[in-house]
DNA sequence: GTGGTCTAGACCACC
DNA sequence: GTGGTCTAGACCACT
C-alpha cells in the first residue's frame, strides 16, 4: 500500500530497487531463501506478477537466483553483492549530492551534520551490516 | 499528480513541504501574490479544502498571508524568509546526513560525488524550475 | 441573518431587545421617525411580521408611538427614555456581575480592567448619548 | 443546541471557546478523557469536521493531547492548565469592562449589583457544573 | 470504535 | 472571483 503511482518509474521497478537495498543491507543474508512470491506480493500490496517482474530483474542482475520449484535465493556470489553494493552506494552519493546542492548545503555543512548525527546515534540500533 | 500516498505524511503537510520549498527558493518572490486556492489545487490535484489547509498551516508559519479576500501573499518580512530558510536548510541536512549514515557513504564519498557532480552542472540543465 | 435559533428567546423578543437598546443609545434621537417596518424587516433579515410585533412591543412599552400611517417615532417623553435607560443599566449590570461571579472575576480585577479600557478609549468615538 | 451563527465568529471557535471555558472550570478534570469527537459533535449539533478542527485548535493551545487512536486528554501540565485559566479571565474581564463601558455602567453600579447578585447567591444553585 | 485525513460540493462576505 | 467556513460522507491505521 502505497505504491501506486509515485509516478516517476514503474512499480516493478521500484519494488525492485526496494528489495535489492534489503538485500544489500543484509536483510536476506547471502543464500538464504525469500519469501514465496505470492507473500512478498500481498506484503506490498501488489499483483503477484508485479512482484514477480521485479524479482525477475534481481535475477537478472544475478543477486537472486531461482531454484526451480524449490523457492528463490539471495546469491552466493560474494564478489557480486559486493560490487552491487558499491554500486548502489555511489549511485545514492550522487543522488544525495544532487540533493545537497539544489537545496544551496555545503559540504562543510553536511559534515557538520552528519558529525552531529553520529553523536546522537552512539549506541543505537545499527540495523544493516 | 504524483502526490497519491507517499504514505510517510498527510497530503495537506506533503503539500505544505512542497510550496514552503518553491517560496524559500523564490519561485513566488516575497510581496508576490499567490496563485488562487482552487488553481493550485487543481494543479496538485487535489481538493481545494486539502491544499487551503497547506496554505493555512504556511499562514501560521508566518511565510503566507491573507488580504481577507483580495488573494494571498509572501511575506515581506526578509528577515522571516531568511531564518525559514536556514532551518529548511539544517533540516534537509540532517536528513542527507542520515540517509547516507544509513547507506554506509562516507563524508569522503560524498565529497566526492559532490565534486564531480559540480564538473557536471557546467552547462548542464537546471531541471527543478 | 442571525437571529434564527438563539434558542433562547423568541425572536421577536431579541428584535424588540435589540432595537429598544439602539432607542436607548439615541441612534434614534427622540422625535426622530423610524425606517419603515419593511425595511427593517430585510434589514435584520426576518419575516415583517415578526419585526411587527417587536415594534409593537416597544410601542406597548412607550419608547415608540405610531402616527397611524405617518410612521412610527420615538417617544418625546424624556422622563420616560431617562427610567428606561436606567432599567436597561441595571439589567446589564446585573448580567454582567452574574458573568464576573461565573467566571470567579473579582470587583477589583473588573475595576483594573476598566481602568486600562479607559487608558486605551482615551479619545475614540463616544458613539453613544 | 443553539449555535446556529452567533454570527461574530466561526463556528468551530465559538465551539473551541465553549469547550475551552468547560475544561477550565474543571468540567473535564484534569487527565480525564474527553467524549468521542462524533459524541461531542452530535451533542452540539455540528458536523464532526467542524468539532475535530475546534479540538484541534485547543489542542494546538496545549489544553488537550491526542493518545492516538486512544482518545483525547485534559493535558496533565496544571501550569498550563493555571495560565490558560488566568488569561480566560482577563480575556472576559475586558470583554465585561467593556461591554460595561458600553452601557454606560460605572465601577460603582457594578459593585452595587455584584454585592445584592452575593446576597442572592447565598443558597442558589451554581448553574456551571 | 477512535482520531485523522480527504473529497465533493455548498454557502457566505468582500470587492 | 477570492478566501473562509461548513457539511456529509468516506477511508485509513491503530488497538
Amino acid at each position: 500500500m502505497a505504491w501506486e503511482l509515485n509516478s516517476l518509474s514503474p512499480v516493478y521497478s521500484q519494488l525492485a530497487d526496494r528489495i535489492r537495498s534489503e538485500i544489500l543491507k543484509g536483510a536476506y543474508p547471502s543464500g538464504e531463501q525469500l519469501p514465496a512470491v505470492r507473500i512478498l506480493a500481498v506484503e506490498a500490496g501488489v499483483n503477484p506478477n508485479t512482484m514477480q517482474r521485479a524479482l525477475t530483474q534481481l535475477e537478472g542482475e544475478g543477486l537472486l537466483f531461482s531454484k526451480g520449484t524449490a523457492g528463490r535465493y539471495v546469491t552466493e556470489d560474494g564478489e557480486r553483492l559486493k560490487t552491487a553494493r558499491e554500486r548502489m552506494k555511489t549511485a545514492t552519493a550522487r543522488r544525495l549530492a544532487k540533493e545537497a546542492a539544489d537545496a544551496g548545503i555545503t559540504l562543510q555543512e553536511l559534515a557538520q551534520a552528519m558529525e552531529s548525527l553520529a553523536g546522537t546515534e552512539k549506541q543505537g540500533g545499527n540495523e544493516h551490516e
